[in-house]
RNA sequence: UGGGGUAUGGGGUAAUUGGCAGCCCGCCGGAUUCUGGUUCCGUCAGUCUAGGUUCGAGUCCUAGUACCCCAACCA
């Protein structure tokens, strides 16, 4: 189901099948996936990861991975090894790895010759200044008195900047393109920039960085790209890529952008900043949390590499802003897990179910036991069970059973409501792959809530079905009260309460979610103890009739709720009301 | 205020480039089921608006409307 390339109508696969047909860069195809680190990797990046590798993919090109450093400010190599092991999980495999700090020397070399050719000078004026002399919508620009200055003067100027001669924000390169033009990013743009800041990776050899539009279109036409592939809010600066690479002499043929429309979720934030935010107030409690969606969050939630890229696949690649929610990607986990997913079974929010007519050791009842004041559970018995059904290959397990058991409490109820097919007294229902087993005694506490279920089983109903064929409209999922294990498991919900977070006020956060965790004190089947026969952290199962939950830690034992199951009945609640 | 981008059911995405508007999610109904899951069947519902060209328009033309992006020494 995980087709990784892009879908066949998409406008981009237009572009290059027609770049190919008519032999322009030599049937060539090359792209790159061009990330700053300085933040993890979310789910909007997995629609550019599917854009740009499975283009190459889909017409046997070449994909490279460049980190894109040229700001050190705000990167660091903790993000470049996050991003790594992100494009690693989701399964794409870069043709090479390369930074843009790696073209330093050859952007610089560049930016001399722009001066040479009279199209770049040195400007004297501080941010603000330029700022205030670029205008503004509809109004033109005011030319920088430093405009016109001489070669020699821009090039011994340019020179002692990269020297070191002047301090931060003193001077900046820029390109003289067009102070009348409509489009802001052409009145004359900053090419390089004094920042006295370590760098990841290359120290402090340099005191002057390029900027983006300087670096991005020279990098692709280094290394040979062809199509360019980025979000639709460059498309303003397409003329400028265009325009620098028209006066360079270039190695390759002149690459082209081409912008696509980026992706947003409901009820989500994807911008770094937002993202960090969250992690810095601690709301969440790291890049990594199960609620967030960067890729490390979601794939600590269970969501499989292979539905995310299906989802990608499935939104495609295309011009149009448009939203998606979270149910959308959910459903392609659910499909996904369905598959894989193997089988448990665990109670939530146990309440006791007693069946006073299993056997003891002893010979007598349980209920006879427990009457005499024993604390018998009874014999055990083992049952066979399927790990999946949707998938045979999967096996069976063993679980054991015994007269007490964890039920969950929603599967019980004193005085059923209509439609409800579950546990209620007098009625007979499945406890999955043991026995019919038919309510007959309630428990209450003082404050009149439901401690203790009693019930009868049927020995002629072994493996679940009577003889005579009779039917029980529900099979609930139970787990043994003798063999069962305590696990922790945390069930989420979204981590902002309105579909576009900050619509309403301008402000995200003030539709935070505060509540998004919830955490149960569960009672787990023997066979999800960590180790043999159990699960893996990082494995997710379904817990039946529930969910699919991600096992994290071990000791003691964590699930984090990957994605619920449909739930018909919770629906059917809720419209009733 | 100038420039640029985009408009197809509730959400999303196709339409052999001028030829029966299809698919997915969702919703609703039914069948199957030892998970109220899965699976299967069915229902609902759409070309931003107004004109025009044409035998025929989602597609072409004209005018409008709505939304998004652009005035960092961020990317």
């Amino acid at each position: 189901m995980s087709e990784p390339t892009t879908s066949a109508g998409d406008f981009i696969a237009d572009v290059v099948r027609a770049d190919i047909e008519s032999g322009t860069y030599g049937g060539r195809v090359q792209t790159r996936f061009p990330p700053e680190p300085n933040g993890y990797l979310h789910i909007g990046h997995a629609k550019a990861l599917i854009a740009d590798f499975g283009i190459a993919e889909q017409f046997d090109g070449i994909c490279n991975l460049r980190f894109d450093d040229t700001n050190p400010d705000a990167e660091d190599v903790e993000y470049v090894d996050s991003i790594l092991a992100d494009i690693a999980w989701l399964g794409f495999r870069p043709h090479k790895v390369v930074y843009a700090s790696d073209y330093f020397e050859q952007l610089y070399e560049w930016a001399e010759s722009m001066i040479v050719r009279g199209l770049a000078y040195v400007d004297d004026q501080d941010a603000e200044t330029i700022s205030a002399q670029r205008g503004g919508y509809g109004k033109p620009g005011i030319e920088s008195p430093y405009r016109d200055r001489s070669v020699e003067e821009n090039l011994d100027l340019f020179r002692r900047m990269r020297a070191g001669e002047y301090a931060d924000g003193e001077k900046v390169l820029r390109a003289k393109v067009d102070m009348q033009s409509d489009n802001m990013q052409m009145r004359d743009p900053v090419m390089y920039r004094i920042r006295r800041a370590h760098h990841h990776r290359t120290g402090d050899t340099w005191v002057i960085y390029p900027t983006y539009d300087w670096t991005h279109g020279q990098s692709d036409a280094i290394e040979g790209v062809t199509h360019s592939m980025c979000t639709l809010e460059f498309v303003g600066h397409r003329p400028l890529y265009d325009w620098f690479l028209l006066h360079l002499d270039l190695p390759h043929d002149k690459p082209q952008q081409l912008e696509f429309a980026r992706l947003e979720l409901n009820n989500t934030v994807t911008s770094k900043r937002k993202l960090r935010t969250l992690v810095t107030d601690h709301v969440v409690d790291g890049w990594d949390d199960p609620r967030m969606p960067t890729l490390q969050g979601l794939r600590r939630r269970g969501y499989p590499a292979s539905a995310i890229r299906a989802f990608c696949a499935y939104i495609g690649v295309n011009k149009t802003n448009s939203r998606h929610s979270l149910e959308e990607l959910e459903s392609f986990v659910r499909t996904e897990l369905n598959r894989v997913a193997q089988r448990r079974m665990a109670v939530l929010r146990p309440l006791k179910l007693v069946l006073d007519n299993w056997p003891t050791e002893d010979g007598r009842t349980l209920g006879e036991a427990r009457a005499a004041g024993d604390e018998a559970v009874g014999i055990t018995q083992w049952f066979e069970i399927a790990n999946n059904p949707e998938n045979p290959a999967d096996g069976a397990r063993q679980v054991p059973f015994t007269g007490q058991l964890w039920i969950e409490q929603d599967d019980f109820a004193a005085t059923p409501p209509p439609k409800f097919f579950r546990l209620s007294p007098g009625r007979e229902v499945r406890l999955r792959g043991a026995y019919l087993v038919t309510a007959t005694d309630v428990v209450f506490d003082a404050s009149g809530a439901v401690t203790e279920v009693h019930a009868t089983y049927d020995p002629a109903s072994r493996g679940g079905n009577s003889p005579d064929g009779r039917k029980v409209k529900s099979t609930m999922h139970w787990v043994s009260a003798p063999h069962a294990m305590a696990a922790e498991v945390r069930t989420y919900d979204r981590l902002f309460s309105a579909d576009v977070p900050g619509e309403a006020t301008g402000d995200p956060f003030d539709d935070l979610n505060r509540d998004s965790v919830q955490v149960y004190a569960a009672q787990v089947e023997p066979a999800l103890a960590p180790g043999a026969g159990g699960v893996e952290p990082g494995q997710v199962v379904q817990f039946e009739r529930i969910g699919y939950f991600a096992a994290d830690g071990v000791e003691p034992m964590l699930f984090h709720r990957t994605v619920g199951l449909k739930d018909e009945w919770a629906a059917l609640q809720k419209r009733v009301g």
